[in-house]
DNA sequence: CATGTCTGCAATCACAGAGTTGCGAGTAGG
DNA sequence: CCTACTCGCAACTCTGTGATTGCAGACATG
């Protein structure tokens, strides 16, 4: 759980998911060429996202093709809400009182 | 955006939101009280949680009471589900051209 | 087989941040 | 007024990590 919000605190990685989710599946390399940081550095973000659960890795040949993995977000998500609604059930039971 | 989710990458820091989202209000020196570190900390942390908006503050006399905003986590959970539902569609039209 | 390309691993650097200690200031209560 | 409590600010240490460069191993293609 750590991990996971870690991992989406970077604004690269975000931008790494966003991609992942309209694209289905890209490469290190490819990404690096239109972001201002080296494929060595995407490649680490990658794995922080593995890590993380939050992407899938296939071997292809010659070329590492990355997926992503769309439960942990759904976990995460379930985290927030979770925390959200116990806030606004207090919430209203405090205005219950006040009334 | 960012800061939202650096903020919840935290562990220490997603207690405090539970804490915070169970207990209504809070001082920093209480929390610390019940966790392995020092006041300053919790201060420290809860100075990123203001800066993420996850917080909010009363000063009454001499101390600072905290209190959750519940909005901000609707934001995040906003972001992960548009993502989410973005790569579900994708896998739905990869199956419907695969069947 | 030689070359170009994709990859991962290791070493290095710089910066952010989590935590501590110390100090000074303001408030509540005897 | 004095004490006890809370708080904020500043300086410091230490670890984590985002990013770089360099190198060596696999695979494809001429």
């Amino acid at each position: 759980m750590s991990d996971l919000f870690a991992a989406l605190g970077d604004p690269t990685r975000r931008h790494v998911i966003e991609q992942l989710a309209a694209r289905e599946s890209v490469t290190a390399s490819e990404l690096a060429r239109e972001l201002p940081i080296t494929r060595q550095a995407v490649s680490k973000h990658f794995a922080v996202l593995t890590g993380a659960g939050l992407v899938g890795v296939t071997r292809e040949g010659r070329e590492a093709r990355y997926r992503l993995r769309a439960e942990p977000l759904g976990e995460a998500a379930s985290w927030l809400a979770t925390v959200g609604d116990q806030w606004d059930a207090r919430l209203q039971r405090l205005r219950a009182i006040a009334r």
